[in-house]
RNA sequence: GGGCCUAUAGCUCAGCUGGUUCAGAGCAUCUGCCUUACAAGCAGAGGGUCAUAGGUUCGAAUCCUAUUGGGCCCACCA
């Protein structure tokens, strides 16, 4: 079906009332605050008393039909049922009552001019008023404009206001600032005026677009836009589908002498439907003329899922059948009504299917103030210089970064910046690996070995992770997760743990699975910064002809077989590790001096190596006595201290503190499980919950109380 | 004027059906380090009455109501 075929088949819906609407082109008028003064005019009530309009276009008095009135307003109650006369001109025009008219505004009165407003349109549609257009297209008065007629808008503005003060028939002229509607091409205002247009019946056509998502066969992400959507799709509003451009799809509309139409794809089909309906066989192509106007420009884009794969001329070809539907639309916000549910509906109307699954909406890039980016304004960076200051990947990492669905985007440099340092930060790390002399002799360290067994665990999770977040459109969050596993966990854990010693070489075990995790990063990073990825990707190893990185697979196991135990005991290790480093930090303790480990109670020997390492630890001492003159630390239940010297009325006041804040929150459990309502209501697993977290406070009591006597056997 | 969304650290944002891991992340800030991949770096630390006021509940950042601020869409020439 075609576009002509379309219209005609839905031309039953165009009726001859329709025809004739007042349509202002929406999509091209800027609404300004403008300056302008109000005047006071009197029309003359046929008992010689004066009823006041107050108007900002004089002019328009020509048009009116009507004085409209609130029947509530005991002010211009005395007006019912009169008729008043147009000024200057002398027509006589009836009083009407509506409630639209708001009392408080103005005088009360208000007049009626339905060829040049939109609202004075409804109420000429409501009371049957006429319609007098006063304006020709050139915005010069017609012949309604009697002595005004061929005399422009604007001058006539003037020259009436002069005429009714002349008469004594202007009250008063007061400054009035409104909202003026200027074109937004040639910054004139916009003058309201009857034409006649095409529209589009939409109640039919919208019902399974709106259905769709509703029922989630097509999804929003993010979800708050369904909102949006619903609301308008439920109060839709017949579509104006003709502008008065000579671009675009012309109407395949045609005219009958008589002034009846047919839609037709070609003239020679619109004249047999021609002769049919007008049952003269003797009509002929010349006696047919087809509609200036252009199809509204969304009307020819919401064919878009169908025409790009050439679904309207062929509707079975290989390729829509193929590739219709698509899985995700990825636009903007502010085209929502434009643009995509007019797709939706045209791709239910056309093939009765949805045209897409999903519709991922971006946010706007916005300057540092929240305005838009613009031309006029300047405020928008050159692309160009930001590559060449942070290279390609670091803008579009530091976009991608902070950019969720749907929201608009501040953008900083300083994103860039953190952009660019990443990359720096990859690239440095594979200097390192490049660096390493490989011994192919050597045994794995356990060291290795851990760090080996705990990154491919990692490795692997933060896959599936990704894998998640990625079928949620949060991709944002997905590159934050990859970012904190090369930098943390990748180069800040697992490269400082098999690292050589200087001088030394490294297993090629080791090597070769750390290379091998730096290809499933550079895998995972790609779809995100895929210009130094490739670039990795061709350097870490020799890669045959024509393979890129594009096309590679991640290697991954089954969510379920990662070794989460690995995971969650290492980042044990990792606090048990920072505490000692702060312990050097605090005491000055120079990372080349070793240090002694002590542990008391539950304890996984089995990362020792690992601690060791990297913390400097000449030994591990699992007892139950602790040192004297040490710095101890929980983690968990378990204590660990370190054996330095200390200054025992610190270490005291420490303690203390800390145990303060154990009996607070010991204090705050208790109440919560003294609380019979609490206990009673509350899921057995939450209560056992804060069951455990009283037993912890209390072990942690305790152990600190012994730690305190230790210290200071003086202190309570 | 009508509608939709939103308010959590200095900034940008997570926080799902109220309770585990509930106050988090990154950046920025502060402190100490030029340690043999990286100072565009390393190791630490601080930082929030979850906009305000009520309500529901044993329990609220989370649910409800009102108020205030912010954003967007639509309408708007007396």
């Amino acid at each position: 079906m075609n576009i002509a075929e379309f219209i005609n088949q839905a031309g039953n819906n165009f009726s001859g009332e329709e025809l004739e609407k007042i349509e202002a082109l929406a999509q091209n008028i800027v609404a300004k605050t403008v300056e302008n003064t109000q005047k006071y005019i009197a029309s003359i009530s046929n008992n010689a008393q004066y009823a006041i309009v107050a108007t900002t276009r004089p002019e328009t008095i020509m048009g009116d039909t009507a004085l409209c009135i609130n029947p509530n307003n005991p002010k211009t109650a005395w007006l019912k049922g009169k008729k008043v006369v147009v000024p200057l001109i002398n027509r006589q025009i009836p009083v009407i009552e509506d409630e639209y008219v708001d009392m408080e505004f103005g005088t009360g009165c208000l007049k009626v001019t339905p060829a040049h407003d939109v609202n004075d349109y409804m109420l000429g549609e409501k009371y049957h008023l006429p319609s007098i257009d006063i304006f020709n297209d050139n915005g010069t008065l017609n012949s309604s404009g009697a002595m005004y007629a061929g005399m422009d808008r604007f001058d006539c503005r003037s020259e009436i206001e002069k005429d009714l003060e002349t008469a004594n028939l202007l009250e008063k002229v007061e400054p009035y600032t409104n909202k003026v509607g200027f074109s937004e091409r040639t910054d004139v205002p916009i003058e309201p005026k009857l034409s006649t247009q095409w529209f589009l019946k939409m109640d039919r056509l919208s019902k399974p677009a709106l259905d769709a998502v509703e029922n989630d066969t097509i999804k929003f992400y993010p979800l708050k836009f369904k909102n949006m959507y619903r609301r308008w799709m439920e109060n839709i509003k017949d579509w104006c589908i003709s502008r008065q451009l000579w671009w675009g799809h012309r109407i395949p509309a045609y005219f009958l002498p008589d002034g009846k139409f047919v839609v037709a794809e070609n003239k020679e089909i619109a004249l047999a439907q021609a002769r049919r309906i007008s049952g003269n066989a003797s009509l002929q192509l010349a006696d047919l003329r087809q509609d200036d106007d252009c199809l509204d420009t969304w009307f020819s884009s919401w064919l878009w899922p169908v025409s790009v794969f050439d679904g309207i001329n062929k509707p079975n070809n290989q390729e829509i059948n193929y590739y219709y539907p698509t899985n995700d639309l990825v636009t903007a916000p502010e085209i929502i009504f434009f643009w995509v549910a007019r797709m939706i509906i045209a791709g239910y109307e056309y093939r009765g299917t949805p045209c897409f699954r999903n519709v991922y909406f971006t946010g706007i890039v916005r300057d540092m103030r929240g305005r838009k980016m613009s031309k006029s304004l300047g405020n928008s960076p050159d692309p160009i210089e930001l590559m060449n200051k942070y290279g390609a990947d670091g803008v579009r990492m530091g976009m991608l970064l902070s950019s969720p669905a749907g929201n608009d985007l501040p953008f900083d440099e300083s994103l860039c910046e953190q952009g660019r340092n990443f990359c720096n930060k990859i690239w440095n790390a594979l200097r390192l690996v490049k660096g390493w002399k490989i011994d192919t002799d050597a045994n794995v360290p356990q060291h290795s070995a851990i760090a080996v067994k705990w990154f491919d665990a990692l490795l692997q999770n933060t896959a599936h992770e990704v894998d998640d977040l990625f079928s949620k459109y949060r991709l944002s969050e997905a590159l934050m997760i990859i970012y904190k596993l090369y930098w943390d966990e990748f180069s800040a854990w697992y490269l400082e743990i098999v690292k050589p010693e200087y001088g030394e070489s490294i297993d090629i075990d080791t090597f070769s699975k750390t290379t091998g995790f730096f290809e499933n990063l550079l895998k995972l990073l790609h779809p995100f910064m895929p210009f130094i990825t490739e670039e990795l990707y061709q350097t870490i190893q020799k890669r045959e002809e024509g393979e890129s990185i594009m096309n590679a697979r991640i290697t991954k196991t089954e969510e379920d077989a990662v070794n989460m135990e690995t995971v969650n005991n290492f980042e044990k290790i990792k606090e048990i590790i920072a505490n000692i480093r702060t312990i050097r930090q605090q005491k000055n303790i120079s990372p080349k001096e070793t240090l002694k480990l002590f542990v008391k109670g539950d304890y996984n020997a089995g990362y020792d190596a690992v601690i060791k390492k990297l913390a400097n630890v000449s030994e591990i001492v699992i007892s139950d006595s602790k040192p004297a003159n040490a710095i101890g630390y929980l983690v968990g239940t378990t204590e660990f201290s370190v054996p330095v010297e200390i200054n025992a009325a610190e270490e005291t006041t420490k303690i203390k503190a800390e145990i303060a804040y154990l009996e607070g929150f010991r204090k705050s459990v208790n109440v919560k499980l003294s609380n019979e309502k609490f206990v009673a209501n509350a899921k057995p697993e939450i209560v056992e919950n804060e069951r455990r977290k009283l037993s912890d406070a209390e072990s942690k009591i305790q152990a600190l109380a012994e730690r305190l006597q230790q210290i200071n056997p003086d202190a309570q």
